[in-house]
DNA sequence: CATGAATGAGCTTTCATTCAT
DNA sequence: CATGAATGAAAGCTCATTCAT
């Protein structure tokens, strides 16, 4: 019991607490039941309640730009059509969500009610993801094969819209029309969305 | 004493909390110290805390839909293109957004956090405006203005995905790109996306 | 028991607890109880266990100097002896301690372990009394019944070093040789080694 | 690992602690801090948080009763005039209280909170100073330079409360008038005051 | 002797809710 | 309907002390 490292025990009991109850309905006495040890030992390893979350969102951070970004770079320099590039990011995301619920329900749906340090760093997060779409984009308008009327970070919000909120309905909607599908359909119907829109759905491209 | 119905009283001074602090950080004593009442007048109008958010967000709702339906309705048996009837909509739901930003603030950014009544109740809400977009889809489909691959309602998840993420970055994140647009051309926007995809921004379309 | 005064109760309760065990070891539970209210009827009245010391000292402030003033006052015009001036003050002074045991108690032994508020608003009481020493000197010293060499200030220090130590003595003191003196006792013996140091303890004097 | 004596550095760490915060506020964790070593460690050298105070004091007494009997041993027999005497006492102790301002911070501000043992401790190295000055006021009412009326334990109750308050103010109060007299100045007023009362402070004296 | 993580009792404080007036 | 003092369960957090290494 000693020689297990805590710190890490007790993040894995609090990331499944935090996404399902949140952040004040998340008691540190729960946490620290869950953990198997003492509530003291919570304040040992961490300064407060707030600070386990902070911590868990920022590992969460690295690991899923890590992901991102080493997906993403195998792409560059390719020549193949800017929808298989943005197929490949969209996949990549949808399955680390879908092996990381409860980290993206963290992300996802914690709300106005938790603290100014943890919004930010969610907003943070979600706003690095965003980056990622914005640089695919990016590179597509210079390819010309995307219009260059708006500016790749006014594209990119709306398409991060359209996937965190997709990704909201797949994995945390019971019963919604999303839930059956897999990651890898998952991105084919974002990607085609992302360049056709509705009118996009055509036998063809689904 | 007092003539206002100190129960609107009460509703009016939580919504601007609720939407700015949450559920849980708004405390009753917030509530009755803005509304300028005593705390058990409160209790005397709702049953707890719970009550008022539930009574806030229904009303809400009706507010809502009315709009939403009333604006909608007017198109019925119209043989305009469907992008004019979809911008209607949207132009309509982000007019209201634009002038209902506390309520709307409400119902995109509360989190886990909350009771599951409340939780439920923004569902339902969003449910419904989800089922106003599916509608249009489905009319469109009828008129083979859209493919009829995927069923008008995992369309209308994805565009509901679209549109409360974009209103969420239009009306409340500083900074972000969309801010400056007015609910016009964020309608336009929208649509244009809605139909033809990131291609579909074009200076013809934009 | 909703018709007492509970603010008062509380004050009455932890005087005495403040008293003997001193500030941290006077728990607002130990308080309540005493009190025989709930714990959060403690929060409704006072801010926090500070708060309610610094009010039982600002009342005790108010009422030991409105004592020491007043007495004082009746003195002033008066041609007789300093000593018999001095001695005024001082029994009034060694009175009030007598029958405020709890809060004199509080004033002369509450040591480094408070919060800074409630030590300085002892010292500032403490200050107060030893101004009404400074007056008496000042006095005494325009009549040149007393020496200018030092100022009245210094003087005053002195004296109320001497006053406040055997007080605690007197009051607080197990076994001490003073114990057994009253008030009137107390008095002429402070003032003769006011006036006339260890040397003046002659049977004349006494 | 450690080549100095990690008791003797603990209590080092400890008094500056003690002395400014008091016994509760200064935590075990400021004192190994400060010492350098660990926490487990502190407890080795000390059963409890009580008996490192314990220690210092009684290491403190011994410290100061052989600097006031060594002194005061030296004019045994003398035949000097008495306020010679009593001033080399006093001139000695306020010497040892500039030079030792923690511990004597530790004796004369150390108030109710503290547990019993510790408040007797200083009790008790209290009463030992006063025991010098009685001894000194026994020898001079044996020579009929004091006269016998009260015990010369009352009368050095009297003596040691205005000693242990001068120095209380002289050291510790900033601002006080009596700051900025060094320790032989103090000796002179104390001993002017012990044997002649504020009528005592004549240019002749001072 | 030394370490430092672990412990848990116990503290202050908060706040939704109740209720006598 | 309105008041606001009273309630008390429950929370976050502290810190002296223990103990395996």
């Amino acid at each position: 019991m000693h020689t297990t490292e805590n710190q890490q025990v007790l993040m894995d009991a609090a990331l499944p607490l935090l996404a399902r109850k949140g952040f004040h309905k998340t008691k540190v006495s729960d946490i620290v039941k869950q953990a198997g040890v003492a509530q003291g030992t919570f304040y040992w390893h961490f300064k407060n309640k707030e600070a386990i979350v902070l911590h868990i969102l920022k590992e969460g951070e690295r690991y899923l730009l890590n992901v991102i970004y080493s997906g993403y770079r195998k792409q560059v320099g390719s020549l193949n059509d800017m929808t298989t590039s943005s197929k490949d990011l969209m996949q990549t995301l949808f399955s680390y969500a879908e092996s990381n619920k409860d980290y993206m329900q963290l992300l996802l749906k914690t709300g106005q009610d938790s603290d100014e340090k943890i919004r930010s760093q969610i907003a943070s997060t979600l706003q690095a993801i965003e980056q990622a779409f914005a640089n695919n984009i990016a590179r597509a308008q210079e390819l010309h094969m995307l219009p260059a009327t708006y500016s790749n970070h006014t594209l990119a919000a709306m398409l991060a819209s359209l996937v965190f909120g997709t990704i909201d309905r797949w994995l945390f909607r019971e019963g919604d029309s999303l839930a059956t599908l897999n990651a890898e359909e998952m991105a084919r119907q974002i990607v085609s969305f992302e360049f056709f829109g509705l009118r996009g759905f055509t036998s063809s491209h689904s």
